[in-house]
DNA sequence: TTGTTTGTTCAATCTGCTTTGAACAAAATA
DNA sequence: TATTTTGTTCAAAGCAGATTGAACAAACAA
């Protein structure tokens, strides 16, 4: 994964996500092929994953939920994807971690069932918190790292080159600086 | 790559990004082991093209550059990254067409010679024209793609489906219109 | 108890992007 | 003209990360 953040929650006790109270729904239990529309979302689901760096599955999974007129299981949701049971169990709880989706808990069923969450206000905090912000400082000590390196080789460098490596370096602080500055404005976009 | 724009502007004249005026300056001809400052910021521009989806050789790259003391030729950039005569020519394609880089005449000189460009507000805007205004533009006219199944589809849903997956259009649909607002937003902030 | 269903894990496989390097083109030099 | 140097292109190789599927565990039914 491109960020560092441990994001699939794999520390996370098995039920974490679960709402515990009990829904009372029917669910789709018949596997008839999937409307046009709810295949141009999946798939539009699955290259927005892409495009932030998340497997495609796991976006197919959250676009078909997001049309589900019901709750839908784990071997529902690989039937309609045709994905493995592997890859549903992994995305999923991806999706569970980011706060995308929720476990249903369905009265007299043993299996979990899945819905998406709708609320775009809370998926774009979750997004922001647990990858933008963890970037950012990821970013930030890392640059701390390198200025340390130019402190150690100071001795490997003609003045010249130190003068022009110094400047440079307090550039990139600045921008350092200004990137803090920006974060909490856009915070405050978001929430 | 992960965004539909054509990046790397192939279609660009060859000289297109070349700095006509001539610079009169001494070039870094003898190829000792770098220093490890550079060496670390090589390494973190490696990472942060990664986690934006640039192959990690044009972050490369662009970290060799902005440490040096003078502009630098393809193939000197390929003897001090170690990657190939090919590699480097898609990279600072790449990066010139990000605005990252700028090509320098040198008098008397064949070769081309790269410098990175320093300053940050306009490769923030360059990054920001050209990667996530047209990624919005793109969603969106995939939105209504999506939305234009859903008519087509409306035949084959029973009406308790269409009102589900209607009600879930009209979200979306507001979700466009809200980012469409938060945008300019953003780019005030980046200008 | 055994058999069935659901879900997780992880090594092996697959897949798509990156990188390489050979072939080619262009420009300068002899 | 032939030769050298620089740079581009693109098919093939390499590689990182996603997906699969078999093995396992847990929960329930008979």
């Amino acid at each position: 994964m491109w960020f560092d953040l441990r994001i699939d929650g794999r520390e996370a006790s098995p039920n974490f996500f679960v709402s515990r109270y009990a829904v009372n729904l029917e669910v789709d239990t018949l596997s008839r092929p999937l409307p046009a529309v709810r295949l141009e979302l999946i798939d539009l689901g699955g290259r927005m994953a892409q495009a932030v760096g998340l497997p495609r599955s796991v976006g197919e999974i959250y676009g078909l939920l997001y049309l589900a007129a019901k709750p839908m299981s784990a071997p529902e949701i690989g039937d309609a994807l045709s994905i493995s049971k592997g890859s549903v169990s992994t995305g999923t709880r991806q999706l569970l971690a980011l706060g995308f989706v929720h476990k249903v808990w369905l009265q007299a069923e043993r299996k979990d069932y899945y819905q998406a969450e709708l609320e775009l206000g809370d998926m774009m905090r979750a997004a922001y918190d647990r990858i933008f912000k963890v970037r950012a400082q990821n970013a930030d000590r890392r640059l701390e790292s390198v200025q340390e390196a130019l402190k150690n080789s100071r001795g490997d460098l003609s003045p010249e080159e130190y003068a022009v490596i110094n400047e440079r370096m307090e550039r990139l602080a600045k921008i350092k600086k200004r990137t803090k500055q920006l974060l909490p404005l856009i915070e405050r976009l978001v929430r």
